[in-house]
DNA sequence: GCGAATGA
DNA sequence: TCATTCGC
């Protein structure tokens, strides 16, 4: 309902807006937004979003958008530190405030800005004046404003939490004054806002009080002697300055005296002339509103940045291949190759010479899906043309009901094409309906499809198979890049040699160049049967989150904190002076120069090192050692979990971390934001840790992990009869190893000897170097290339795997996984020793790593798809590499512990059993310790 | 060795 | 950016 209505106005109200007072709230309400150009648009949009909601809800009739007049008012003469506290406007919010007068014009409104006179006043004459001909509604919510109110005066805050009516009727039953006291009354309490003191220990409080018996200042000043005497006390020395104050919060109503009422009348808005307006400060998002007030022609225009027509330009880079090939002509486009899925051909190359049939797309600004061709059984392209929000509905607060959605216009822009359209759309209609249009779609390419599962608009219903994700493709070309981000994807489109006008229309070739590659490379079963499907069990995962103890967090952190504390305090003493603990620079400072402790060794950068490893070597020689470990563990403790963790929790005490499926060169999934793949396990802490992840009510925790799967993978690939006969037997792998390392029976491996073999094995899984080794152990680097040597002669299948891994990286420049998966490794090749070794361990210790990730990977999708798991209501919640973490309903607990662990065991890569067996161990519990 | 996070 | 430390 609007406003007049709820006032039940029968005159047209003249509706006076503190603009002023909007476009700072706007510009605070929401950081960092702007164009492609990176002149920023936040308070622009929100104000013109503002104005295009009242324009639709209030329909008025007058209206004006005031503004602070610039020069110095009466104010500043009366008062040199009025608003003397005020910083400087920021440059981003000066830079928008030409184009927001732009778009109050543009939009019909009225634009005042008087000279020397604060929009306040402007607005507290205008209102005195035409409250005596129809109703007067301010809009804002400056305080300052309320002594405006009267019978016909009204003030209304549209609000970022919440909307705000109020009359004059419940401006005396807030405060119990009239509104020709507010002067006086903030005279008295300060606004430091304005930089005025108010008289000192008054409050809102008291000040009522007083203006009961006393309701001016006039009145306070003459019975000073009736005042109480600690009021007294506070008045004494104020008596005059509140004077001064009220001439500084009283408004004048003498300004603006030209305006007449015409001045006010609102011009119909145009809607073309919006349109063209939001589509130069790329505030696409507002089109529909728009819309929803004039009519707005479908316009197809060129894009908003400035670039010469697409004719204009020579349409690809000559000689290159280019993909659009016939792409976009209807019906049919038999040279291209159907990008993923549904009955897709071996492509046909040899594109060369059609380079400038490059056909350019018109483009076009919908808000609506029905305004967009059908495609069904088509392949479409939807690349968003910003950052995409996870989880929306938890994100920022917004201005007049705004969802976060559309507080980030470009987030919401998605550019389509439709094969065999002439056109690609700019869509800025609500995600939910798109995803819908999207379902009927054979293929549905994108630049990365967790990014839409996630922003939950039903983007689950289009089916896994139909998908195409470039980001994942481009992965998993070369998973070596750090950024398979669709902004440095379409940058890379030189590169990949293909070339496109518009977003979408790129997508589509690099999707078709992609294709073709990873058909090159047999990668598409991969990609299609395990990394696609599991994209969206990643995006459930993570929504799903995990639950956590807060209770125990705060009592975890109390004790570290405390203990953190004395720490301090011994550490201070000890070193005889206080300093910061946690700087490596100014610790080394204390220990190598102040206490003059020897130097054990230096970092990377050259710096004398204070890792664990040299203050371990220390410790004994002086007593801050000892102090300073614990404390770094402690404070590692505190800084990494205990402290951020809580904050990350949801209202249901849950965390969702974000799963990267594109982040490291071996296949393995990483974790971040927070990072779950890290919590702490050994240790002092470690179980303490863990057990602060827990079920939720009713539920447990159930674990599950592979034992080994490293090593087994590796006696899988290389056929050591050692490693074989270890893992078939079910025996110690450590105490074989070390059996056949060091020639004694199995029954007589010392600790030592163990120990040592479980190093020289985690060594081989991690792609571990001598030098690493020797450190490891504590042996020289001699010793430790001794030791690999007998190692490699005790096992010597193991050996020649390596070798054999090394010669087919050597010969194809890459390495695969057991399902194929790949990692280029071009510095074998390398004339340099150390770049080539490097290369070589990066080789094998992807051929372990990854394929020991193919495993997990395929047993998560299992795990995920198991209809007895659904049934069972367990739900992945975590994977740490070789663990998987299932919250299921307590009366199910062990039968999911079962029934995962028979999935992880029944594993078979490639559609084969490993050679040896796969063993699971788990455990179910209320928190993750006790599962683990 | 890798990936993530923290703090100077 | 570097140094450090956690997990696997």
């Amino acid at each position: 309902m609007s406003v007049k209505e709820r006032l039940g106005l029968t005159t047209e109200p003249l509706y006076l807006m503190d603009g002023s007072a909007f476009i700072f709230r706007a510009f605070y309400a929401m950081q960092s937004m702007q164009r492609s150009d990176g002149f920023p648009t936040n308070a622009l949009f929100i104000v013109t979003r503002i104005l295009l909601k009242f324009l639709k809800d209030e329909q008025p009739t007058y209206f004006g958008f005031i503004l602070d007049g610039k020069g110095k008012n009466f104010r500043h003469e009366t008062y040199p530190e009025y608003k003397a506290n005020r910083s400087a406007t920021p440059e981003p919010l000066v830079q928008q405030l030409d184009p927001i007068k732009q778009a109050v014009r543009t939009l019909g409104l009225h634009l005042e800005i008087s000279d020397n006179c604060e929009a306040d006043d402007c607005i507290a004459s205008l209102a005195a004046r035409y409250k005596k001909e129809r109703p007067v509604i301010i809009i804002g919510a400056d305080k300052d404003l309320k002594q405006c109110l009267d019978e016909n005066v009204f003030m209304w805050d549209p609000g970022v939490k919440q909307e705000k009516l109020t009359t004059l009727a419940e401006f005396r039953e807030e405060t119990g004054l009239e509104p020709s006291q507010w002067a006086d009354f903030q005279a008295i309490i300060g606004d430091s806002s304005d930089n005025i003191p108010g008289v000192p220990g008054i409050g809102p409080k008291t000040a009522e009080k007083i203006f009961a018996d006393y309701p001016t200042l006039e009145a306070i000043r003459d019975n000073f002697d009736a005042l109480a005497p600690t009021l007294q006390k506070k008045f004494a020395d104020h008596l005059e300055n509140m004077f001064t104050f009220r001439t500084l919060t009283t408004l004048s109503t003498a300004q603006c005296d030209s305006l007449t009422l015409d001045h006010f009348r609102i011009d119909p808005i145009d809607g073309d002339k919006t349109a063209d307006f939001l589509r130069e400060y790329e505030l696409r998002a507002l089109l529909k509103d728009v819309a929803a007030l004039a009519p707005v022609s479908a316009k197809v225009n060129t894009p908003a940045t400035a670039k010469p027509a697409a004719s204009d330009k020579p349409a690809a880079k000559s000689g290159t291949g280019s993909m659009q090939l016939g792409l976009f002509d209807a019906p049919a486009a038999p040279a291209a190759a159907p990008v993923a899925g549904h009955g897709s051909h071996a492509p046909e190359h040899g594109t060369n010479g059609n380079a400038n049939r490059t056909s350019s797309l018109k483009l076009e600004d919908v808000t609506d899906v029905s305004a967009l061709p059908d495609c069904s059984g088509k392949r479409i392209a939807l690349v968003p043309m910003g950052e995409m929000l996870k989880r929306p509905e938890c994100t920022m607060p917004s201005l007049l009901d705004m969802t976060a959605e559309e507080a980030k216009p470009e987030a919401c822009i998605i550019n389509v094409h439709v094969e065999g359209s002439d056109r690609e759309y700019r869509y800025s209609g609500s995600l939910t309906a798109l995803a819908g249009y999207a379902t009927t779609a054979d293929t549905v390419i994108a630049p990365d499809v967790k990014a839409l599962l996630s922003i939950k608009s039903g983007w689950r219903s289009v089916e896994s198979s139909r998908w195409f994700d470039l980001g994942l493709a481009a992965y998993l070309l070369d998973p070596e890049d750090r950024d398979y981000s669709w902004r440095r994807l379409s940058a890379r489109a030189d590169e990949f040699e293909v070339a496109a006008e518009n977003p979408a229309q790129l997508a589509f070739a690099l999707a078709d160049d992609f294709m073709r590659r990873l058909q090159g490379a047999d990668l598409v079963t991969l990609m299609r049967e395990l990394e696609l499907p599991l994209i969206r069990v990643l995006a459930d995962m993570e929504e799903i989150g995990i639950h956590i103890d807060g209770t125990a967090f705060t009592a975890f952190l109390t004790e570290v904190q405390r203990e953190l504390d004395r720490l301090t305090k011994a550490i201070y003493e000890a070193a005889g002076g206080s300093f910061n603990i946690r700087s490596a620079q100014q610790l080394g400072d204390l220990l190598f120069n102040k206490l003059g402790l020897k130097p054990k060794g230096k970092t990377k950068g050259g710096q004398i090192s204070t890792s664990q490893a040299v203050l371990e070597k220390l410790a004994g020689e002086h007593e801050v050692i000892d102090l300073i470990l614990e404390y770094r563990t402690l404070e590692k403790l505190r800084s990494t979990y205990l402290e951020p963790m809580p904050r990350l929790a949801d209202a249901q005490g849950r965390i969702h971390t974000t799963f990267n499926q594109l982040a490291t060169a071996t296949g393995r999934l990483s974790s971040s934001n927070p990072n779950l793949q890290n919590i702490p396990v050994r240790g002092q802490f470690g179980p303490r840790m863990r057990a602060c992840f827990t079920a939720r009510k009713g539920c447990k925790l159930v674990s599950a992990d592979y034992s080994q799967i490293e090593l087994r993978v590796l006696a899988h690939c290389s056929q050591d009869p050692t490693l074989l006969e270890a893992f078939r037997n079910d025996q110690d792998i450590h105490s074989s190893t070390a059996s056949v390392l060091f020639d004694v029976p199995t029954t007589e491996v010392s600790s030592d000897q163990r120990r040592n073999a479980k190093t020289i094995n985690f060594g081989l899984v991690y792609g571990m170097g001598p030098q690493k080794l020797a450190q490891e152990l504590k042996i020289s680097l001699t010793e430790a290339k001794e030791f690999i040597e007998r190692y490699f002669s005790k096992l010597q299948q193991l050996k020649a795997f390596y070798e054999q891994v090394e010669a087919n990286a050597k010969e194809h420049g890459y390495v695969t996984t057991l399902i194929g998966r790949r990692r280029n490794v071009p510095e074998i090749q390398s004339g340099n020793n150390q770049m080539q070794s490097q290369a070589r361990r990066q080789a094998i210790n992807t051929v372990i790593q990854g394929s020991a990730a193919d495993i997990i990977k395929i047993a998560m999708l299992r795990t995920a798809q198991d209809a007895e798991l659904k049934t069972l209501k367990a739900r992945l919640v975590l994977q740490v590499h070789d663990e998987l973490l299932l919250e299921v309903p307590t009366e199910n607990a062990e039968a999911a512990a079962r029934r995962l662990a028979d999935i992880m065991t029944g594993v078979h890569p490639g559609g084969t059993a490993l050679d040896v067996p796969l063993k699971v161990d788990y455990g179910i519990g209320d928190g993750w310790h006790e599962a683990h």
